[in-house]
DNA sequence: AAGCCGGGGTT
DNA sequence: AACCCAGGCTT
């Protein structure tokens, strides 16, 4: 009761003037909520006023094509988030006549919704009393209570949820949950959290034991795979190229790039063109091949690193349909293709 | 339970 | 280079 209280008047007096702040429309609040998994706010922000802008409604947001949607998402990532979220806006428009859900139970039946968004939705839109755990909550309640069950085991996940609902103040769900995030983010964060102005630091155990360094406790780091990719930039003497969209599982489902040939190891103009042979592309005889970057670009996701050349070929005609660079331009890509379009300067 | 899914900021 | 970010889905 006392930590609920000294949370929700520090954050009455520190929370940040934000978009999503000012409204009580749960579309909006989804909106924010879905742009806001595991990305920081002020990456998040912008993508939030353009699809505000874009997408008024999730009646509109439903109408849209999933290209178009993913060309607004194009640059923030784990873009299963924006094929679901038009999923969901289609589900609520269709089956909900339209009509957002306002509980935590018919909020998670949407796509790309889990527990902690059905959490946040319902809480500040609806004051229904369910406690948010996301990585602030995690780093804010193992320091203060000395909680070193790993966050990302299946108990510790179970404890944390467990401390933050009985921590929750039942009448005021939506100052709390935001508080709590609001305090990890800005006060009590991941290195050098401000520990000689906090309002906790008198019953918190990392802090009286001088073990903040060591909260939260994680499992394991993922190892990072390495990749080699090659695109083929064909450009045709009509001044055309060929994109094409990436599907099935993995990276950058619904995205487009070049013609790719993925190779074990760093590629050579030779074994390049044996790999060619094995049939994925054929390339005109009459082509020329060009290797654009001598040191492959490093793109470095979480899980992956990705060694990339690009290879020019110039050739009379396209071995299949192409696109002006013009019409390629609009299209959805990843940032890796972005970047090279933007030095290659067609 | 473990693996996969992006891109960028911070240290 | 390692860690983290208003996590969720698939296997």
């Amino acid at each position: 009761m006392l930590f609920s209280k000294n949370l929700i008047s520090w954050y009455l007096e520190n929370k940040r003037d934000l978009p999503w702040r000012s409204t009580g429309d749960p579309y909006r609040i989804w909106l924010s909520e879905i742009i806001l998994q595991q990305t920081r706010v002020a990456q998040g922000t912008p993508y939030y006023y353009k699809f505000i802008e874009a997408f008024p409604t999730v009646f509109d947001l439903a109408e849209a094509s999933e290209e178009e949607v993913l060309k607004l998402w194009q640059g923030l990532g784990y873009y299963s988030r924006a094929r679901n979220l038009q999923t969901a806006a289609q589900f609520v428009v269709e089956d909900l006549d339209g009509k957002f859900p306002d509980n935590y139970k018919d909020l998670i039946k949407l796509k790309g919704v889990g527990e902690y968004t059905a959490s946040a939705i319902a809480s500040i839109c609806f004051k229904e009393p369910v406690a948010v755990v996301d990585g602030n909550v995690y780093r804010v309640l193992s320091r203060i209570f000395g909680i070193d069950t790993p966050i990302n085991s299946t108990e510790g996940q179970k404890q944390f949820k467990e401390k933050a609902n009985r921590l929750l103040d039942r009448k005021n769900p939506a100052d709390f949950n935001q508080g709590l995030m609001e305090f990890g983010a800005l006060h009590c964060t991941p290195r050098r959290p401000l520990c000689d102005n906090c309002p906790f630091s008198s019953e918190c155990v990392a802090f009286n034991r001088i073990q903040i360094a060591y909260l939260p406790v994680k499992l394991k780091k993922q190892k990072v795979r390495k990749r080699h990719f090659n695109y083929l930039v064909f450009i045709s003497e009509e001044n055309k190229t060929i994109l094409q969209q990436r599907k099935g599982k993995g990276i950058w489902q619904g995205l487009y790039e070049f013609p790719l040939v993925e190779t074990y190891s760093e590629a050579t103009a030779e074994n390049l063109v044996q790999e060619e042979a094995y049939g994925y592309y054929s390339v005109p005889s009459s082509s020329k091949v060009d290797l654009f970057n001598i040191e492959p670009v490093v793109h470095k996701l979480s899980h992956q690193h990705i060694f990339t050349k690009f290879w020019i070929v110039n050739c009379e005609e396209l071995p299949q349909q192409g696109i002006s660079f013009t019409e390629a331009g609009k299209l959805p890509v990843p940032v890796l293709i972005e970047k090279f379009i933007d030095t290659f300067d067609f």
